[in-house]
DNA sequence: TTTTCTATTTACGTTAACGTTAACGTTAGT
DNA sequence: ACTAACGTTAACGTTAACGTAAATAGAAAA
């Protein structure tokens, strides 16, 4: 049994992939580019707990549209800031740069929202028939 | 000249790919697709002003993280709602389907913008030494 | 007239993000 | 001992959304 992880906090590949409804080739691909980093016993896999919030960023990136790769650098921009000033200021613009997009998405879905909105209106309305 | 149209509303593929910033490919392709409906003179398109916000929706969508076939789904929601009882009411489901999406990646930015914003701030923080 | 745009069709190439075999080892239950 | 359930690597296949190149044509500018 895997499923029962020793003590720590460890997950099989089985465990995440029940937990997050992917595959367990879709992990394994996401470990093989870097976005997750499991220990092997032997040939096993184990995933930590970061692993999984890892996971659980990329997953919600997906939602968002954006590649793994977008996901994977904004999931580096959580690390801990640290480095000279220019870094430290570098770090500032990515983060502008990505907040701008968001809010852009977000605008993006509020117009939306409201277009659909528009038109279920318009169908409770032929429904009225 | 064909970028000055001739009376009504009319675009060449230029004036589309210029103005909206994609290139003629990906015009003739979304063609290609059903998702544009120029007309032809002679082999020559041209776009109506439909087919204008068409593309703007279609671009909307890709900000989104939307395929092509989503983007075409949700256009084909904003249409004249007509059809029997039975029809209504699967559209009603389609755009209650959408909606709640998009509700969800509302979410997903909220939480991703109050994530960075966090970073923001401490790397502001660290700017202080 | 010759060059230069802009347009066209056809068709092969590319990248991302996995899916899908194949071929095999390990452990648990019966 | 046998089967089932889970794990592994290796590698080819697939789909979307265009990019890119080749070959061609009409029209405008020099």
């Amino acid at each position: 049994m895997t499923r029962n992880n020793p003590h720590g906090t460890q997950y099989s590949i089985s465990d995440l992939a029940d937990e997050f409804e992917v595959t367990t080739r879709t992990l394994r691909f996401y470990e093989e580019k870097g976005l997750l980093n499991p220990v092997r016993q032997g040939r096993v896999r184990y995933f930590s707990a970061a692993d999984r919030v890892r996971l659980r960023l990329i997953l919600r990136g997906k939602r968002l549209g954006l590649s793994l790769e977008d996901s994977a650098d904004i999931i580096e921009l959580y690390r801990e800031p640290e480095g000279s000033k220019r870094q430290l200021h570098a770090l500032l613009e990515k983060l502008a740069e990505r907040k701008a997009q968001l809010t852009q998405q977000a605008k993006d879905i509020r117009k939306t929202l409201s277009d659909l909105t528009r038109v279920e209106k318009k169908c409770r309305q032929a429904l009225q028939d």
